[in-house]
DNA sequence: TATAAAAAGTACGAGATCGTACTTTTTAAG
DNA sequence: CTTAAAAAGTACGATCTCGTACTTTTTATA
């Protein structure tokens, strides 16, 4: 456990995060309680099943959060990058995480115990607040995913997948290139197709001018061309 | 507006909804400020897009909810009964509804305008940490269902929302039949396919003899066979 | 009860998607 | 730098799903 100087107030990751707009008395108290930990590329931060042990802040590094059917598929829900909070939603009723979330890259967390987020919980109504309006924004992007997956090609669903996965990695039209840390098979679970119509969809992209790339290093991204492709209703 | 001593605290479907632990408190507030709102078979509760005027607590009859794209496909998300509350998540940042809600048969509620409600919250820790636990209910059913939606045999989904209806409909092995008010068209919208795989996909259950139905009527229903063919991961 | 309209059932061809098998490229390790 | 292993790309047949067009049944209404 680290009480140093180094804590949420002067964090800079704080300003993307759902601490954002909370109290000095609730940033203190989870600075109090908090711990760094690593986690390298593919190792998982907690597993679908296991008990919730606490919830992570990440400060470096991108995570997937997805279920698995074991030995069979994986759907990806969501990617999360520095700022965001993952695993803090297992706490319910019986205190199993529902879902699991694994390390993209060398990443980075503030690590809470669950008990002492618990309490600091109690007596914070600020972070309440923003947990119940993080819950409703996964609900939003859940619902949307939900009828992608209904009713997209898998042309759309992949369109829809790299603007993710550009808004990630923070890409704008000034930017000249950047590096992802997902597969294709990563993009597969992201759309619920597999890797070789990942593959070739990325090709058939390319070849229209709507991206450019070369393995995992993507660049001249044409968004709006793909947020037409992608037919966000 | 109904003040009379058919309230909250001696609702009869008090049981079965989000109010159920409330404070005496909760109650008689929500009582003082709710009235009873009737809706037919079609009807909207509230649509998509629409700005949110209050919640509705579903006193009789089935409500679906419900996102389309106009002119091209619709996804039911959820059917909720008598007891169930809904309608009450537009209210986050803009106020507009993200989905519609549509009455399947002639619906009685108790209708909450919502800056009542949104006061009565205010002060009731007991209804929002109910609601709270709401939220996460309908996260996990979601994430279930984009895993279906994503990676199941239109077979599986249809006998997975078989299973949901007749959990809807209260569905029991003693119960000889029950009249369901989803037409094929529901049941396509509930599992992201076409009517026309809905009746032949029923026709095949039927001849394996998982269900017996004639029109709406359903009955015979060998529940653990259509989990089994659900394959519920 | 007759009649129209809506819903359901049926059959089937067109097209999309999957997944195997293979080749090529990239990445990681020695 | 070399080599092995993993990831990505490619092609294609098998399968699944869609959606049209039609018939039959059910429901609603006069």
């Amino acid at each position: 456990m680290t009480v140093n100087g180094n804590g949420c107030l002067t964090c800079k990751v704080r300003k993307s995060s759902v601490l954002e707009p909370c109290a000095i008395g609730t940033l203190s108290a989870i600075s109090t309680f908090k711990n760094s930990r690593k986690f390298e590329k593919g190792e998982f931060l907690f597993k679908e099943g296991e008990e919730v042990k606490g919830v992570f802040f990440i400060k470096k590094g991108v995570v997937k959060v997805l279920k698995e059917v074991p030995g069979y598929r994986t759907l990806i829900f969501k990617v999360c990058a520095k700022g965001e909070i993952v695993g803090h939603r297992g706490y319910d009723s019986k205190n199993i995480h529902k879902y699991s979330g694994v390390a993209l890259s060398e990443t980075e967390c503030c690590f809470v115990p669950i008990v002492f987020f618990k309490e600091i919980l109690r007596d914070s109504p600020d972070l309440e607040k923003q947990l119940m309006e993080e819950y409703l924004i996964d609900l939003e992007r859940m619902e949307q995913k939900s009828m992608s997956l209904a009713y997209k090609s898998v042309k759309e669903k992949v369109a829809e997948a790299i603007l993710l996965v550009s808004g990630v990695y923070d890409y704008h039209v000034k930017r000249r290139s950047f590096n992802i840390d997902l597969s294709r098979q990563d993009f597969a679970d992201l759309t619920g197709t597999t890797k070789e119509q990942v593959s070739a969809v990325l090709k058939e992209f390319s070849r229209d001018s709507l991206i450019r790339y070369s393995g995992k290093k993507f660049n001249f991204i044409d968004l709006d061309a793909l947020k037409s492709v992608a037919a966000t209703y």
